[in-house]
DNA sequence: GCTATCTGATGTTGCGTGTTGTCAATTTAT
DNA sequence: ATAAATTGACAACACGCAACATCAGATAGC
């Protein structure tokens, strides 16, 4: 008895690597496992034995760093939405002339559907998340509603007299960043067919409609 | 030996039913079951057993007429989508002037959108669906598909002039019934909090947008 | 060198599920 | 009434899988 509580010393390098490092490179290999998993053979024909495998490592380091393949599957998808978002805004903030719509939707749709030609990050984002349970679900709708207001406050600031209403122009909002989605969906599921740019044309047509109402009010 | 084939005699009143009504009554039940509990607890949380027991009938008479359950989501989703076809088509149909626009965009929405009220058939149709397989999702795009042409063929009629090009003009439509598709799923994702009249106003906002720019080209 | 820690591999258990089979009860037709 | 067909309830099997346990080898610190 009188065991002093060792399970709060876990510290010692490990080739070359601390304890910290090391589990953060195993979480690490675990999401991209799971990315590529999820991504090809889809999410609920994966299981913990082919998953550790591409991983490289065994099914105890899993559960170090998640509790289920669900709690995986969440990682992944925030990894991917976190980088798409990161390019999206990016490519809008490096368009000089802030006042210039068109060149800023041309940018942001350029950079999103960059990465919607990544299948397995397509499938991961557009397909495999949607329906798995209600707390994925209300992730994908968040996560959508990031581009939603992001938008919604580009649109009420450049044009504040269209669509004063906060409610409607989220909608509206919404509406146009679901075009925007579901384009990329679509794209996805017609194995891109039509060439990038042919996509995103068609889409600024549509904004281009909304623009056209916008410059219209003021 | 000598046994004249008789696997191709089942033919007797039962019930009084004939023997292609009861398989008619029972392939009927277990879709009804099937698309309560996909719309409910989830088709991947879905087994057989459940189904049975909410079909009132045992799994002899499921293999009948499925051969797994995939087979079944499939039936479940054909029904819903030819329902909600049926009705849009029907709603666009019963507008006098055919030339109205406005009229018959807001019959179509509001069809549609009293669709989408039910939770049940819209958490099966838009969340349910996706990333089951490639076929499933293959399926999903053609009923989609539907609506874009339909869409096209109507804006190229009414607005020949106003993108001649089929691909681009597919493209538009496709980019459109995506703006209604992700409306809906959003509104359901959101438990419907905004009223159904702001997301249809909201939607024909975009209409209007193109609508506007078709008018300019002739 | 010696010990504690870390890692990788493999085994084991238990549960849920799809699927098939069996058997008695019910209904129809002759 | 008797036989054949239909139906329903339930048992039994086989399979895959997640989750936990065990054990030997490798590495770092003293």
């Amino acid at each position: 008895m009188d065991v002093p509580a060792k399970e709060i010393a876990p510290s010692r390098l490990y080739g070359g690597e601390a304890p910290d490092v090391r589990q953060a490179r195993r979480r690490a290999a675990f999401i991209a496992a799971g990315l590529t998993l999820f991504g090809t053979v889809g999410y609920r024909k994966t299981n913990m034995r082919s998953l550790c495998k591409a991983a490289g490592l065994t099914d105890r380091y899993f559960y170090e760093s998640f509790v289920d393949m669900e709690d995986l599957l969440e990682a992944v998808y925030d990894e991917r939405i976190g980088q798409m978002q990161l390019h999206v805004l990016a490519a809008i903030n490096a368009v000089d002339e802030k006042s210039d719509w068109d060149a800023m939707v041309t940018a942001a749709l350029n950079a999103l559907f960059k990465f919607v030609e990544d299948p397995v990050t397509a499938r991961v984002v557009w397909l495999e998340v949607l329906g798995v349970s209600p707390r994925i679900d209300q992730r994908y709708a968040a996560s959508l509603q990031f581009f939603v207001t992001f938008l919604q406050q580009l649109t009420q600031h450049n044009f504040p007299r269209w669509i004063p209403d906060d409610t409607r122009a989220n909608l509206v909002s919404r509406a146009v960043i679901s075009a925007v989605s579901g384009s990329a969906m679509n794209w996805l599921l017609s194995h891109y067919r039509e060439p990038r740019d042919e996509v995103i044309s068609a889409l600024k047509i549509v904004f281009d409609g909304l623009l056209l109402q916008a410059k219209l009010s003021r």
